[in-house]
DNA sequence: CTCCAGGGATGAT
DNA sequence: ATCATCCATGGA
């Protein structure tokens, strides 16, 4: 009967849902009313009342660093431009923490997650967790840990491409063998500036830009690091630049650093999450392709 | 059915 | 250097 002791601890400031919900992870599973799911390799049941965290699996140190608690959201959010976007999705998002996760599962689920939606990145995770990964339990329920870099480099790529990995099967299984090989040191790199850490990173087969930059924010502590999908570059154009601009990517990423500064990370989950919470639906965005050019 | 998704690698300008 | 195309899969 292991990990089934209880114990609480405060969390002020802090949104458990939001958190756990916002793109920046993607296993944990509600269960009643809490969720379920792995922290490294410990399971974990956690469930927030009010200001409080009930939890069990772990520790509460533990706790307190996986999820970010020590971050000053004041601070972090006293730094955020003052403008109509950013201060609706802070307003939206209060609570919401970067978490510190595990660093290969962090990178190789974001290797998973071009061209995906959330909930498909949700999928292909819970099919690499249930078939590599290690079973565990919590709170009378299973949790699957994420499988090991050496794990993952023993699949054939058939194995992966049964988790529905597509194209992705090929460069998560090459970037496994590369950090087995001990070419691809991922805990080393933690001592890296940004430039030389995204550099790195951008090395690792099926790893460009977005990914770097996402796991640089969720697993290196780089509040700097800013990722720039379809969400984030469809806010910035709408919200931050004159109808007819058209950005380049380029151009984007230069006006995120230069803008966003210091928690620059913090301010792009904000505003990706805001955005597709408060997406309407699907089918009025599409008719937005009526303002294009008339041909001749 | 069609459209698109937390992109990256590659080859053409 | 920048731009276009293809990649595999499934949710909406």
């Amino acid at each position: 009967m292991a990990n089934t002791k209880t114990s609480r601890i405060n969390a002020p400031e802090f949104d458990l849902e939001k958190t756990l919900n916002c793109g920046q992870v993607f296993h944990w599973e509600r269960r009643g009313d809490g969720f379920v799911g792995a922290v490294g390799e410990a399971p974990v049941y956690v469930e927030q009342r009010g200001k409080r965290l009930q939890f069990a699996g772990v520790s509460a140190t533990t706790i307190r660093r996986y999820f970010a608690l020590d971050h000053s959201l004041g601070l972090i959010c006293a730094s955020f431009p003052d403008d109509p976007a950013m201060n609706a999705a802070q307003e939206f998002c209060r609570g919401l923490r970067i978490i510190r996760q595990p660093k290969w599962e962090c990178l190789a689920t974001f290797i998973c997650s071009s061209m995906k939606q959330v909930a498909h990145i949700r999928q292909m995770s819970r099919a690499l967790r249930e078939r590599f990964g290690t079973q565990r339990n919590v709170a009378g329920r299973a949790v699957y840990t994420f499988p090991t870099a050496e794990r993952l480099a023993r699949c054939s790529e058939a194995e992966l491409l049964k988790c529905g990995l597509g194209y992705r099967a090929r460069n998560l299984l090459a970037t496994a063998k590369r950090i087995i090989s001990g070419d691809a040191e991922l805990e080393a790199w933690s001592q890296l500036d940004d430039d030389a850490l995204r550099e790195r990173l951008c090395d690792l087969p099926g790893v460009g830009p977005k990914v770097a930059n996402c796991a640089m924010l969720f697993a290196y502590e780089r509040t700097r690091a800013f990722p720039i999908d379809v969400w984030i570059a469809r806010v910035l154009r709408e919200r931050y630049f004159a109808r007819k601009r058209r950005p380049n990517e380029r151009r984007l990423r230069e006006f995120a650093a230069a803008h966003f500064g210091e928690y620059g990370g913090y301010a792009q989950q904000y505003l990706f999450h805001h955005a597709r919470m408060t997406q309407p639906r699907r089918r009025a965005m599409l008719s937005r392709a009526a303002d294009r050019p008339a041909e001749p």
